[in-house]
RNA sequence: GGGUAGUUAGCUCAGCGGCAGAGCGUUCCCUUGACAUGGGAAAGGUCACAGGUUCAAAUCCUGUACUACCCACCA
């Protein structure tokens, strides 16, 4: 790139193309198992939360892919072997619940196509999918190899086999069995659901009170519900046994309205006294509590709403086919013309919902496979607790452990297509009678007949079943694979909260189980992106922000930039499009800062660019150079820098890092080090331009993870004009430099940024032109703060545009005044407005004295002076020291005037 | 009902024992030869509230209020 003829801004586009072609032409990401793991040094490892491939990738994706490429190139840059590995997800019920809405615009239904059709279907549609979200992550500019030989996806053969196996490994061992239970049953889904996949939403609904009367037409009891066509199902009704208003009904039997159905009133200590009216109608096919209920008191189960979600005939000819919600309307019609409606109460409530489609969800009982998961989660509650899994914040330790602990057995059979099948054949002669087998392949004939028709279980998996596994199945396991040896367990789990018991826990149970150890060592947990005003994205409010579309405004560096610098681990980020025109400001910032020093380079003979890239190599050459403050300063800055940001990174504060390397960049560097670096003659052209060379070459580096292609690209283009060798800055080399402000040096910068920073404020309050030279006087110059002044003299005259300076013993009249505590600043003025003058300095005396107060305070205090430590005590001497200077001179400018 | 996090400038948020900070916004000045996607300067704060610990609290502890989220079988 030209840079001296190119436009004055940056433009992301071709260069992020460029590199994306580069990067992938040279096979930059991908990685190479050793033979055996070294323990002293071990690779970096990372498994991609994979996608699900149920369409394009929102601003979720984009902050969890940013922050884990920002790890993985740091790691890369620190020298480690550094595998990502990609991959995607099948996404099961979510899967599958788009193409079901494709199929819909086409007027048609999955049944309309059968099983095999259908899945031919979501194979295509995987297909396009998938590439499109590949397409994503390679423009956002993720370190991955995606490479198709490399890619995994949770339904390719070698995840299908893993998924096999490990049913099969706890199947052997017991752990998973099948049976009828309460489950959670999405009717529009027309699958059971795991507990954890109920969500719960706030509705507004009534609480109906229903007289249920004794078997005699005699009054009998209250009931409280909010579900009123459950009624039809009722066996039963329960109260507290120490219920005044209802104890003496226990043991007597109720008619249940609207049916013939004669049912017990019993007594029960679950039923809640404060709650409606205290009396509890028992519906043991279609509630948990109620179910539970019933076992104890051995209860009839009568089950009036089927997995269609419409009424069975159990329910009775007049609401027999009738949608529950339309069965709900006339049930309260039909009790209210039958006068058993005593109350209809506005009542607000949470109500569980399918977390894919959002439809009410129904308890009911079904025959489903289950895995048992207690003694799972004791061994992962255990590596917790013993810090072999450590979560960033800690403060996600405790809901991790607390939802282990409260585990319960987890429904792992969905009645959907898309999905593992079960590994299940049976015996399609004698099913009741004969072992079912589990393998993946088909069995060649029953074990205990031998006959060889055979039938698979028509049920799928949970899709988090497979994504259990994903820590090793993406290595190969069961084989015991090189990769599986080099690789696992992995260094860092990256991933969002909302699938920390999903997700999260169940890959630490299962690595447990089947690796024997802990799938990563760290979690780190980061939040979800919400609209400016704090809202969850969602297309319902139209509230949703496309990640293509800010890349291609923006570009992908700022992006990166905006959301790295704003993720606090463990918290959400409030995203607003404001914020990326600061992140694309910035990469304008550091384009043309790299673009002065080329132009710089562009004028410097052959010699000096020599001398300048070898400084660039061997930077610690430069301490040899004569230094001036500011390059001493500039040097020890971004030696800090370095290690503030590297330490940062390690911890997994990647907003920290980013804060840093943008204060470093454009504070100390821009707006200080170019500027001083104007100045300088020519015999040290070679030196300041090195400096600037290794300061910008090392911040390119810091910031490569971040912004990589801006990054990329600048570098690159300053090794070429520096007749560098060209290399890629993730395989860069920095080598070790270090360079140590010293006190003093840390003072006399601290005073002469007061100094300008004074000159410009005065200028700026008076209206002083900022191009219009000026002369200063300082009055009352301490002899070692002459010795700076003097030495550093063209470089105050430069930032300050200063004409010329002369030290004063006395206050000269006719000024304007800036007292700092070395030296008071005076700029010479015909006409001065005393008024305003005064009122400054006023406002500065009353904030100076408070100060000088409470620092007096702290000198007086003897508990102070004996307690705190010394450096403490010291710092404060010296800042009242300060602080006093600066209020005389303060004083004697006011006397003045 | 239990838990967790948050409450700091107009807005979005850092800071988490030792001078209250940044970005954006606001006001004023400036086309200076990297950048107006820029430079310089300024205004703007009872760090939610009440107690406590400490020589010292925005920061640690306790409680209160509000907000958000998570968990739980409130019919």
């Amino acid at each position: 790139m030209n840079f001296v003829s190119l436009s004055k801004t940056y433009d992301p586009k071709p260069v992020e193309e460029k590199w994306l072609k580069s990067w992938a032409e040279a096979n930059l990401f991908s990685s190479h198992p050793k033979d055996s793991h070294d323990s002293e040094n071990p690779p970096f490892v990372m498994v991609i939360p994979p996608p699900n491939i149920t369409g394009a990738l929102h601003m979720g994706h984009a902050l969890n892919n940013t922050l884990q490429d920002i790890m993985v190139r740091f790691w890369k840059m620190q020298g480690k072997e550094v595998n990502w590995v990609p991959g995607t997800d099948h996404g099961g019920i979510a899967t599958q619940n788009v193409v079901e809405k494709v199929l819909k615009a086409e007027g048609k239904k999955r049944t309309d196509l059968g099983r095999e059709a259908f899945l031919e279907r979501m194979w295509v549609w995987k297909k396009e999918c998938g590439n499109t979200i590949l397409e994503q992550l390679r423009r956002m500019g993720c370190a991955l190899d995606l490479r198709p030989e490399n890619m995994r996806f949770t339904m390719d053969e070698m995840r299908g086999r893993a998924v096999a196996e490990a049913f099969k490994r706890l199947w052997e061992k017991g752990l998973i069995y099948r049976g009828e239970r309460m489950i959670n049953w999405c009717v529009r889904c027309g699958t059971a659901l795991s507990d954890i996949e109920v969500e719960y939403e706030e509705r507004d609904s009534k609480l109906w009170h229903i007289h249920y009367p004794l078997e005699d037409g005699k009054e009998g009891s209250v009931v409280a519900t909010t579900r009123p066509e459950s009624m039809l199902g009722d066996t039963a009704v329960a109260v507290h046994p120490e219920d005044k208003r209802w104890k003496h009904l226990i043991g007597k039997k109720c008619r249940l309205p609207l049916t013939q159905r004669i049912i017990p009133i019993v007594g029960d200590k679950a039923i809640d006294l404060k709650f409606g009216t205290g009396a509890l109608k028992v519906t043991p096919a279609h509630d948990p509590v109620d179910f539970e209920i019933g076992q104890r008191h051995k209860l009839d189960l009568v089950r009036v709403i089927g997995l269609d979600g419409k009424m069975t005939s159990e329910a009775g000819e007049s609401y027999a086919g009738l949608d529950r919600d339309a069965c709900r309307k006339k049930v309260v019609e039909d009790l209210k013309a039958g006068g058993f409606l005593k109350d209809e109460k506005p009542y607000h409530h949470s109500v569980g919902v399918c977390y894919r489609c959002n439809q009410v969800i129904e308890p009911l009982l079904s025959e489903q496979w289950f895995l048992k998961m207690a003694g799972l989660a004791q061994k992962a509650i255990q590596a917790s607790k013993s810090k072999k899994v450590i979560f960033y914040p800690e403060s996600w330790e405790r809901p991790y452990l607390n939802w282990l602990e409260n585990i319960r057995d987890w429904c792992i059979s969905r009645q959907i297509w898309w999905g593992h099948r079960l590994p299940v054949w049976y015996c399609v002669k004698q099913a009741t009678v004969c072992q079912p087998m589990v393998s993946f392949d088909r069995p060649a004939q029953c074990v205990s007949c031998g006959n060889g028709e055979l039938e698979q279980d028509p049920d799928v998996l949970d899709t988090w079943f497979s994504s259990g596994l994903w820590p090793f199945s993406v290595f190969g396991w069961p084989e015991k694979t090189k990769d599986l040896n080099y690789y696992y367990p992995t260094t860092v789990l990256i991933t969002g909260y909302e699938i920390l018991y999903l997700w999260v826990a169940r890959m630490v149970m299962m690595g447990l189980e089947f690796m024997e150890k802990v799938p990563f060592k760290d979690v780190y947990i980061h939040g979800i992106v919400r609209d400016k005003h704090g809202k969850k994205m969602s297309k319902s409010l139209g509230n949703v922000v496309d990640p293509l579309v800010l890349m291609d405004k923006y570009g992908t560096d700022a992006m990166r930039f905006a959301l790295a610098v704003q993720t606090v681990p463990g918290r959400d980020i409030q995203f607003a499009e404001e914020s990326l025109v600061g992140a694309r400001n910035f990469t304008n910032k550091i384009y043309n800062a790299t673009r002065y020093i080329l132009m710089s380079l562009d004028q410097a003979s052959p010699e000096v660019i020599q001398k300048i890239s070898h400084y660039v190599s061997h930077p610690q050459e430069l301490t040899k150079a004569k230094l001036d403050l500011a390059d001493r300063w500039i040097l020890g800055q971004i030696s800090q820098t370095a290690k503030s940001v590297k330490e940062s990174m390690v911890n997994y504060r990647v907003d920290e890092a980013a804060r840093i390397i943008y204060e470093f960049l454009w504070g100390d560097f821009c707006d200080w080090y170019v500027e001083i670096s104007k100045l300088s003659s020519s015999g040290k052209k070679a030196e300041v331009l090195g400096i600037a060379c290794v300061v910008l070459e090392r911040c390119l580096g810091h910031l490569h993870p971040i912004m990589p292609f801006i990054s990329e690209e600048l570098e690159q283009a300053l090794s070429e004009k520096l007749g560098l060798r060209p290399g890629y800055l993730l395989k860069k080399e920095f080598s070790d430099f270090q360079f140590a402000l010293t006190a003093e040096d840390a003072d006399r910068i601290r005073f002469l940024k007061n100094l300008i920073t004074g000159i410009r404020t005065l200028r700026s309050e008076y209206n002083i032109p900022p191009g219009k030279q000026i002369e200063v006087q300082y009055a009352k110059l301490e002899s070692r703060s002459a010795v700076i002044l003097k030495e550093n003299e063209s470089l105050i005259a430069h930032l300050a545009k200063i004409q010329g300076s002369i030290a004063a013993d006395k206050l000269p009249s006719k000024s304007l005044y800036y007292p700092l505590s070395e030296v008071t600043i005076c700029i010479p003025q015909s006409e001065v407005d005393v008024n305003k003058l005064k009122s400054r300095l006023d406002k500065e005396r009353s904030v100076i004295q408070q100060e000088l107060e409470n620092l007096s305070r702290q000198l007086e205090d003897k508990n102070f002076l004996s307690r705190a430590p010394e450096e403490k005590v010291d710092e404060i001497r010296q800042r009242h020291t300060q602080v006093k200077q600066r209020q005389s001179r303060i004083e004697e400018v006011l006397k003045n005037l």
